[in-house]
RNA sequence: CGGGGCGUAGCGAAGCCUGGCAUCGCACGUGCUUUGGGAGCACGAGACCGUCGGUUCGAAUCCGACCGCCCCGACCA
């Protein structure tokens, strides 16, 4: 390809906007653009490293057994309303109606149109197990997107689906693309970690998200050195420390004027913020007042919270008028005297005595409160957040948090979504039953941006090989003064060519600095240079792009890589 | 949706406070020179100053509303 020709230019300089790497880079070096927020074009430099990543996923799912296919971004409402998602979705999903005035739904994902096409197909167990997979736009209208590429709103997803008849078939399914996405993400020159996850709108009985580590990352992971635990900050938990055995106390007023928070509450009295008891309030699915009790030194985590809440639907944060409403007071709330309100209870809390409390009055606190005694849990459930150096579940060993990128997920669905459209086959007794779905996600344009982020230096992006939308980058110097030059960039430029290997050739009339530059940013392997210096020094100079590494090599050489009798340096 | 910030040429910015010819660098076009690390000179093209409304003799500048984008939070497979 020739760059004068590509549709594309670079940036000299940083597009304000852009923060992350991968972004500002991705933006400079012609590969991607804005349309809206959350909205990109892929420029053809950009579909064509995008086009690396889905064939190197394509590879390791089939090698899994997955058959490819191709389902729509337009579906009828009526599938999401028969999974029960078109109203447990909210506003994220884009929804609209069609000339006829059917409600229609633009796709998030197709799990629905899976279980359709199972209904359909699948009579017998002999038909199963089957893996289908494909690669589909998927249009979330997103609170927020950010970070380029790394979030946004319409995008490309590898989303396979396995269908299994029992649950030792879902297992084998899971752990055949936990190991497939071992192998993607290795290709991609990705350092992951997979973590155990919230299962989310997705339901279903076990997850994991294959995470990067990024300092713009958007998830918190809880870590473990010894390897032995991994877990999204959602659902991660932890040992916690003992509370100190004693007898309850009798409860006990005392004026706390301006202490609204935990820590000047804590200042105050001159106690621990251990000591104290910590509210959070929430409104339910179902319009009820859910309050939150954990130790002061600890934080509510809302998944463990909601998922502990479940018989009172989603949460989301309270109003001071319904807090008040159920007779607390904010900044200075608890349980004790609230009526009307479902009062979950952290389990250390609720084993901890004597803990400082709000007294639902302004200016006031309670002493010596005790679960149990002093108010009713309605459940009592690990809802905290872990720590960074709370002790690992599993060896004890202080934790670590660290930010993520979720590059991939994996879901064990179960049968929700055949139950719902009454998707059955006849198994070997002769009963009806109904398959074990999983679910398996791949963002491409996320996971291209992390390869960006994972492998730059400060001149640009520096492609792995398996990812590089060319593998070499031919740059000519000097065109204009040595018609020698022009020749043998031709002829290399033509070799690659017919052979079937195009590289990207650097014939523009600019100056060996503005070429040399681009070459760096737009991040190639492989740089080969022709010029008058290069070809009395014997040739084209080499360089690896990763190592800085430069050589001579004769035309005839180059030629021979180019041409494939050779492999293509990289 | 809450908080903060920003919208001036393709990109990056100044001008706005204190109203009075639309400014700078890069990029772009033409010509000459130059040619191994973002070249030089000359000439040139390119902006309804986000949109609408208001104030004013006069608005990029002041006021109001709206739209868009970015960052933090909430949210999220």
């Amino acid at each position: 390809m020739r760059l004068s020709r590509l549709f594309f230019t670079s940036l000299r300089d940083d597009p304000a906007d852009a923060e992350m790497p991968s972004h500002r880079l991705l933006l400079r070096a012609g590969y991607i653009r804005q349309l809206g927020s959350g909205i990109y074009s892929l420029l053809p430099l950009g579909l064509r490293a995008t086009k690396r990543v889905e064939q190197i996923i394509r590879e390791e799912i089939d090698r899994i057994g997955g058959q490819e296919m191709e389902m729509p971004v337009v579906h009828p409402a009526e599938l999401w309303r028969e999974s029960g998602r078109y109203t447990k979705i909210g506003p994220e999903m884009v929804r609209f109606e069609d000339r006829a005035g059917r409600d229609m739904v633009l796709a998030m994902t197709h799990e629905e149109v899976v279980a359709d096409l199972v209904r359909d197909i699948v009579k017998s167990y002999r038909q199963l197990p089957v893996i289908v997979y494909h690669f589909q736009t998927k249009f979330r209208d997103e609170p927020r997107s950010r970070g380029g590429l790394i979030r946004v709103r319409e995008f490309v997803m590898k989303d396979s689906y396995s269908i299994d008849v029992d649950e030792a078939g879902l297992d084998r399914s899971y752990r055949l693309h936990y190991e497939a996405y071992e192998r993607i993400f290795r290709r991609l020159g990705l350092e992951t970690v997979a973590v155990g996850a919230d299962v989310g709108i997705m339901g279903g009985s076990e997850a994991h998200e294959f995470m990067v580590l990024n300092e713009f990352g958007e998830d918190t992971l809880v870590l473990c050195d010894t390897g032995d635990y991994a877990a999204n900050q959602q659902i991660a938990t932890m040992r916690k420390p003992e509370p100190s055995a004693e007898q309850a106390l009798p409860k006990e007023e005392v004026a706390t004027p301006g202490t609204t928070t935990i820590a000047t509450l804590a200042a105050f009295l001159g106690v621990g913020e251990d000591r104290t008891a910590k509210a959070a309030f929430f409104v339910a699915g179902d319009g009820r007042l859910v309050t939150a009790i954990v130790r002061g030194d600890f934080e509510v985590n809302e998944t463990k919270l909601a998922n502990a809440a479940k018989a009172v639907g989603g949460l989301r944060p309270a109003q001071v008028e319904q807090i008040r409403a159920a007779r607390m007071e904010p900044g200075y709330g608890s349980p004790v005297g609230a009526h009307d309100a479902f009062v979950v209870v952290d389990d250390l809390a609720a084993r901890s005595p004597n803990l400082v409390a709000g007294a639902n009055r302004t200016g006031f606190h309670l002493r010596n409160v005790n679960v149990g005694r002093d108010f009713k849990p309605d459940v009592v459930a690990d809802i905290t957040n872990a720590r960074e150096g709370d002790p690992c579940p599993a060896c004890g060993k202080p934790l670590k948090l660290r930010k993520g990128i979720e590059v991939g997920n994996i879901f064990k669905l179960g049968t929700d979504f055949t139950v719902a459209l009454d998707a059955a086959f006849l198994a070997e007794d002769g009963k009806r039953v109904h398959p074990i779905m999983g679910s398996y996600g791949i963002g491409l344009g996320r996971n291209l941006a992390c390869v960006v982020e994972a492998h730059h230096d400060d001149k640009g992006i520096v492609w792995p090989a398996e990812v590089a939308p060319y593998a070499a980058h031919l740059v000519s110097i000097g065109a204009a003064r040595e018609p020698r030059v022009v020749e043998v960039a031709e002829r290399l430029h033509r070799v690659a060519l017919d052979a079937g290997r195009e590289i990207l050739y650097d014939d523009r009339d600019e100056s060996p600095g503005v070429k040399l530059t681009d070459a760096e940013l737009l991040g190639m392997p492989t740089i080969l240079t022709v010029s008058p210096r290069s070809l009395a020094a014997g040739g084209v100079e080499v360089t690896e792009r990763a190592t800085g590494e430069r050589s001579t090599r004769s035309v005839e050489e180059v030629e021979a890589m180019l041409s494939g009798t050779e492999p293509v340096p990289a």
